[in-house]
RNA sequence: GCCGAGGUGGCGGAAUUGGCAGACGCGUAUGCCUUAGAAGCAUAUAUCCUUAGGAUGUGAGGGUUCAACUCCCUCCCUCGGCACCA
């Protein structure tokens, strides 16, 4: 029959929440902090997918305090951001309020599904009370010079009006709306990520965190170390930064990139060309820049050479914007012979091709080798060569990191203000009044010309230096939607301390985040900037620990029906709440961790809702039939269970816990079952079904389940006696025999040798070896 | 182009210190139940050979081994990331 989830749930959750079940009270030892990314509250409220890797920590979180953890497992909400403020400017509604009404919805989707949060701790990074303590840190980053305003170009999103970081472009396009970026040279508030380049990488190798996001990471920062050489243009000296000093014989011309300062000092013979081209250049967007890729342009400068400083050779000398001004010093030497895109360059401009190292037709040589037509250096080996050239030139050492300087400003309205004042006499002065409160504003609209539509509420903009007195104007930019969860997980230690961001007792007791699970996407972008913070307020004193996530493991997507992504606009989305409501939570819980791994992309598809709905009636009719049964037939089969279910769980890999289970009640069948065999699949099974297992541990008089133990399996149980030995002949599987466990090979193989279907494989056939692996395998080798 | 993950029935997937490939679920088929349907229950379900029984089979090809989904080499494809970083 159907059991009734409706009440039974219901019942639960009240019960839950009555009795603050899931606080996390004390300092009490050993500790274990499961958290899951904070979502951002949606209008659209949470789809199915954001559920699979809450439901994953909620196992993990109560098993961990089933095992006697003290358990920190919070939920909080990261609610600036964009959609909120573009709802405002089509409706006038307050971002604080469509914020709100989200929450609500979103914490009552997380409340049916029997999720474990300690909602005492809560966290909402729009409320002033968080805000403050993210202006703070900003304040602490501004102190210690990491935080500066520049005028830069940056990545500027003509649809939402504001700049980004380089993080936050995709394919030349706005991480956000899919609209093309374009540059746009605005002043800008910058946080110094790069004097943490070295950490953010060393530090990876102490991470437990998947291969695939540790080589992101790598990447992105990508470190390269290599010398910077100095060449001459009319006695200027000109640095280059290049890894390969041991190809320099073969550098026949330099390349300066467009925006390098050098160019306006020469005196160039076809000026207007030059600046033409260099107007080009700089008006070309990310997207056009990477579609030229396969076809490099430049331009010579006229009436200049420069010296290769190995060989005192005359060099011409381009400008090209295959160079990046913002990499290295902004100038290349440039080997045709030993690098592909100025292979590519020099057979375009038809320029000449020294080879050094070793020559291959129509293309670079990129490898490492040993050097000829070098001079003095002839015979050595690359990485030799290397040193010496470089030492010889009285180059210097060099690293150098892709990772730019995190943009950190943005233009619009819904984000926390950067808690700065700007006085006509004292410059940048920090505002210690904390927090800076957002105002109300009556516009929400980005006013596109780079300033924010704070800048319009003058009674808001215009203060007192707090330094001079004298007149003065507040940072009308916010911060980006990353700020506030920067360092969010630190506050779930100390939601309500109003002194500091947590105490230092308790930060030092919780962290670190034992288990950090959430989407891959966030890979460059949250994970590298809460590092960055976190390494920073390390450095301070402020955290104990150098890095915030001990172990992280990425959800894989729930795909729709259809295979896309589930969206809004496709409509194909599946809310957990009708899933529910159709079927219960403890079945939406059970079928999320049944689809596949959990890392993995999965097809949402319902007839497996119902195939595990149908499991859960019958372990409910199962128990029900048993309650009051004293025989037992399973009493060995569920230890067998036990011990396979509490290694997967170990091991994350859910969806064959949850196959266990059903092979349970498969061979279960008519059989019966004490109390101790029934109370021990119940306690299995709590973390993934929490409802329906409390409800039958109490229907089975046992009271309630919420203060039980993780139970243990008792190993004499089930040990077996007996071993089914496989008989290969020839490596083929041909017979299978019961034996004695420990069986030496001679009792396996008299045995063997005597049994009808073997006879008959090696019927006038000589053995020529016979391997045994004892308790598993004997495997006949027939001579040929 | 570079980096990473992966490729197993009709579908999602299971099994890797090398040792019964396809657990578990979905779907499908047949039967029971039912006035009928739904639900439920039972049985079957990798492919090929008419069957007993056998052969083949984990992207393709090769190799190591008594034994390979698992290890090695070459290649193909899918997904994700990066994108002229000298």
């Amino acid at each position: 029959m159907n059991y009734s989830f409706r009440e039974i749930e219901k019942k639960w959750q009240n019960i839950w929440e009555k009795e603050k079940t899931y606080e996390t009270k004390d300092l009490f030892s050993p500790k274990y902090y499961v958290l899951d990314m904070f979502p951002y509250p949606s209008g659209a409220g949470l789809h199915v997918g954001h559920f699979k890797g809450y439901v994953a920590t909620d196992i993990v979180a109560r098993v961990a305090r089933m095992q006697g953890f003290n358990v920190l497992h919070p939920m909080g909400w990261d609610a600036f951001g964009l959609p909120a403020e573009n709802y405002a400017i089509k409706t006038g509604i307050h971002p604080e309020i469509t914020t709100k009404k989200n929450i609500d919805n979103i914490r009552n989707q997380m409340k049916i599904t029997g999720l474990s949060y300690d909602w005492s701790r809560e966290i909402n990074t729009t409320d002033p009370n968080y805000y403050k303590w993210t202006q703070w840190i900003f304040l602490r980053l501004l102190e210690k010079g990491l935080a500066y305003k520049k005028l830069l170009p940056i990545n500027w999103c003509p649809s939402c009006k504001t700049g980004l970081a380089n993080e936050e472009v995709i394919d030349g396009k706005c991480e956000r709306c899919g609209t093309e970026t374009t540059k746009k040279d605005i002043e800008q508030w910058v946080l110094k990520i790069t004097d943490y380049a070295e950490k953010l990488l060393e530090d990876l190798d102490s991470l437990d965190w998947p291969d695939k996001i540790k080589e992101m990471q790598k990447n992105w920062i990508g470190k390269s170390e290599g010398w910077e050489i100095d060449f001459k243009i009319n006695d200027i000296n000109v640095p280059v930064f290049t890894t390969r000093a041991d190809t320099l014989f073969g550098c026949t011309y330099l390349v300066l990139a467009p925006e390098h300062s050098l160019i306006s000092k020469l005196k160039v013979e076809n000026k207007d060309e030059v600046n033409k081209y260099i107007e080009k250049a700089r008006n070309k967007s990310e997207r056009e820049r990477i579609s030229e890729i396969k076809d490099k342009t430049g331009i010579e400068l006229k009436g200049i050479k420069a010296i290769n400083p190995v060989n005192q050779k005359q060099i011409p000398v381009f400008i090209a914007d295959y160079v990046l001004g913002h990499y290295g010093t902004g100038a290349v030497m440039a080997v045709p012979a030993h690098d592909e895109r100025d292979f590519e360059f020099a057979k375009k401009y038809n320029l000449e091709i020294i080879f050094v190292i070793d020559s291959v037709k129509d293309k670079a040589f990129v490898e490492d080798g040993i050097l000829f037509n070098s001079g003095e250096f002839d015979g050595l080996k690359s990485f030799e060569a290397r040193e010496n050239i470089g030492e010889f030139l009285k180059g210097r050492k060099k690293i150098n990191y892709k990772l730019r300087d995190w943009i950190f400003s943005r233009q619009r309205y819904w984000g926390e203000p950067i808690p700065v004042i700007i006085c006509e006499k004292c410059g940048i002065v920090p505002d210690n009044n904390l927090p800076v409160k957002l105002p109300y504003v009556e516009k929400y609209e980005p006013t596109g010309t780079g300033e924010s539509p704070l800048a319009t509420i003058d009674s808001w903009v215009n203060v007192d230096c707090p330094k001079c007195g004298g007149k003065a104007k507040r940072e009308t930019n916010t911060m980006p939607q990353w700020a506030g969860s920067s360092w969010y997980y630190l506050r779930f230690i100390d939601p309500n301390n109003n002194n500091e961001f947590a105490e230092k007792e308790k930060e030092n007791f919780f962290m670190p985040v034992d288990l950090y699970v959430g989407g891959a996407e966030h890979a460059v972008l949250h994970l590298l900037y809460a590092r960055f913070w976190h390494k920073f307020l390390y450095d301070l004193g402020f955290v104990s620990t150098k890095e915030p996530f001990f172990k992280l493991r990425n959800i894989g997507l729930v795909l729709a029906s259809d295979g896309q992504k589930m969206s809004k606009s496709k409509g194909n989305v599946v809310s957990p709440d009708e899933i529910i409501e159709k079927y219960g939570a403890d079945t939406l819980r059970m079928y999320e961790m049944f689809m596949g791994p959990f890392e993995q992309a999965i097809v949402w598809n319902e007839q497996g809702v119902k195939g595990v709905h149908k499991f859960l009636n019958r372990l409910w009719d199962f128990v029900i039939k048993n309650k009051d049964e004293e025989l037992d037939e399973l009493l060995v089969e569920v230890n067998k269970l036990n011990k396979k279910v509490s290694e997967s769980v170990e091991k994350m890999k859910f969806n064959t816990s949850i196959a266990f289970f059903m092979e349970f009640l498969n061979y279960a069948g008519d059989k019966k079952a004490s109390k101790n065999t029934l109370k021990m699949l119940l306690l299995l099974m709590f973390p993934f079904a929490p409802h329906i297992c409390s409800e039958l541990w109490e229907i089975i008089g046992c009271g309630n389940i919420m203060v039980e133990k993780w139970p243990e399996y008792d190993k004499r149980l089930i040990t077996e006696e007996k071993v089914e030995i496989i008989i290969q002949v020839d490596g083929k599987l041909r017979d299978k025999v019961e034996v004695d466990i420990d069986s030496t090979e001679e009792t396996v193989k008299s045995l063997v040798l005597q049994r009808e279907i073997i006879k008959k494989w090696t019927e006038n056939k000589e053995v020529s070896k016979v391997l045994f692996v004892p308790n598993k395998l004997m495997n006949i080798i027939l001579k040929k």
